[in-house]
Order: structure tokens, then C-alpha cells, then sequence
DNA sequence: ACAACCTACAACCAAATGGTTGTATATTGG
DNA sequence: CCAATATACAACCATTTGGTTGTAGGTTGT
């Protein structure tokens, strides 16, 4: 089998989606904003709308870009929807991180396999002196 | 003096500045892997543009993106621009995501500080049940 | 039943993004 | 001095983003 990583014809992974996907909806402070206030507690969209200075349209967009990352959950309650923060995508997210960090300290096994190759040219890759 | 957190007048702080960013140049698969590579050793510019199926412009670009997060810093070596990654600046930002754990085990000290009040109503904010 | 409320989504807009090509400026090697 | 190399940056373009208003559908309370 050997597909683990999950690799697609290009060499992109839905993995490199996901992550596209989080660190986006992070680089937003109004989001940023939303989600510690979902990881607090469960708040309807029109709640959190009612924190902002901004109309219920862009809120729940906002909200939206959360939802479709994995970083927020919607669990439906009447004519409410309640938005949840989900704290494994969170930890998922700094474990990226904590990727970055272990190829700084040269801990890295397949360091080769964290480095995609999306192209040609087989560069030498100069290794840390 | 009590400045600590660097607040501006609308609320919105530096550090706000510095977490987009961040996130906004960890939000692209492409500097993403700069990333690993200057986290791994130095590079020059060239050396990494030749490394991915695009411009040598657009890669100058997706360095200067990270330089500007200060993810990346630059060394002038002769005609080249050596580029390191910051391990620091990653642990930074592995460390907002941290605070966003704490918030949701309940662990923040004062998390009205934490959550801004970028607008008005004194939402009541609904604490977790 | 029906008005009020909650949400979703379309259409629109200005600004930012990610790519391109082309040009300008240093630096190096011969 | 000159050619090649390394970088930066401007101008341009298509797409995406973050905001708006407006419309429509589902739910609730009276």
C-alpha cells in the first residue's frame, strides 16, 4: 500500500490543504478572535455577530472560513447554530509547528520526506554546516 | 506604565500585526517549505528558487513575505542574500496556539483580556456551561 | 397564522494575493 | 573592463479576500 502521507499526482497533499486551510483561517484577527471565544464555550453565530463591528454577513463568513478549515464545529440547536472550537485541529496545528522546529534541531528522520520536491533539479540541498 | 500588551487606540495591538503575519505566511504550501529548508540551513535566494516550478521572482517574493513575518531573516554574503529561518519567531507562534488551548481547558487567568472587545453591547459572552 | 428571529447565500466592490515579464543595480571572475 | 550572476522591484493580470446589502428559508413564540 504504502500511501500514508496521503500523496497526489503532483506531489501536493490534502494534508498541504488542510494546512492552507488553518494557518488561513488563523491569519485573521477577527477570526483569531472568534475562535478563543468558541474554545471558551458554544456561542450561536448572531452572538458572536453581536461582538463585532462588522454586519452579521461578514461574521458568519467568518465563521464559515473557521467551519470549513476544521477549526470550528456547528451543531444545529432550534434556529440557532451553535459554533464549538475544536481543540484538536488547534493541536494539530502546532504540531506543524513543532515540525518546524525538530527540522531546525536536525531531528528530523526522512528529512528528505518533509522536503517536497515540487519540481526538478535535484538541489543539493546544502545540509546544516 | 502599564503597557505591557502594547494596545492602540482601536483596540487592535502589534502583536495582532505580528500573528497575521505569521499566519498569513505559514497559510501558503509553497513558503512552507522555504520554511523547512532555511530551518534546515542557509540558502540563498537562487538556491531556493531553483528549487520550485516558478519564477525566481516569485519565490524573491514568498522569501520577502516571510522576512517581513520575520519567520525568515536575511544575510548578506557577497552578491548573495543567505536566508536562515527563525526558530524562535516558530515558537512564537506555536505559542499562540498554546494560549488557545489554555482558553479552551479553562486555564486563562484574565480571559477578558484575551478576548478583544473590538466593538461595544457588553455581550454578556455567555461563559462556558 | 404570522411576525420576529437566526442563518445562509448571492451579487457586488475595493483591496490584497500569487503569479508573470521586464528592468535596474551590485558583485564576482577573468 | 566586461560578462555572468544574484537580487530587487515595478508593472501588469487573474483570482481571492473581506467587506457590504439584499433576499430567501427555517424555527419559534404568541
Amino acid at each position: 500500500m504504502k500511501q500514508g502521507t496521503d500523496q497526489r499526482a503532483d506531489g501536493a497533499t490534502r494534508a498541504d490543504d488542510v494546512a492552507d486551510a488553518m494557518f488561513h483561517a488563523l491569519a485573521d484577527r477577527t477570526r483569531r478572535d472568534i475562535l478563543r471565544r468558541v474554545l471558551a464555550g458554544e456561542h450561536s453565530v448572531s452572538a458572536l455577530a453581536g461582538s463585532y463591528d462588522m454586519s452579521f454577513a461578514a461574521v458568519q463568513k467568518h465563521v464559515a472560513v473557521l467551519q470549513r478549515s476544521g477549526l470550528l464545529v456547528k451543531r444545529r440547536s432550534g434556529r440557532e447554530q451553535l459554533a464549538t472550537g475544536d481543540v484538536e485541529a488547534v493541536r494539530s496545528v502546532r504540531s506543524m509547528l513543532l515540525e518546524l522546529e525538530d527540522i531546525w534541531r536536525g531531528r528530523v528522520a526522512r528529512i528528505d520526506e518533509l522536503l517536497a520536491i515540487p519540481d526538478d533539479t535535484t538541489e543539493p540541498t546544502s545540509r546544516p554546516t
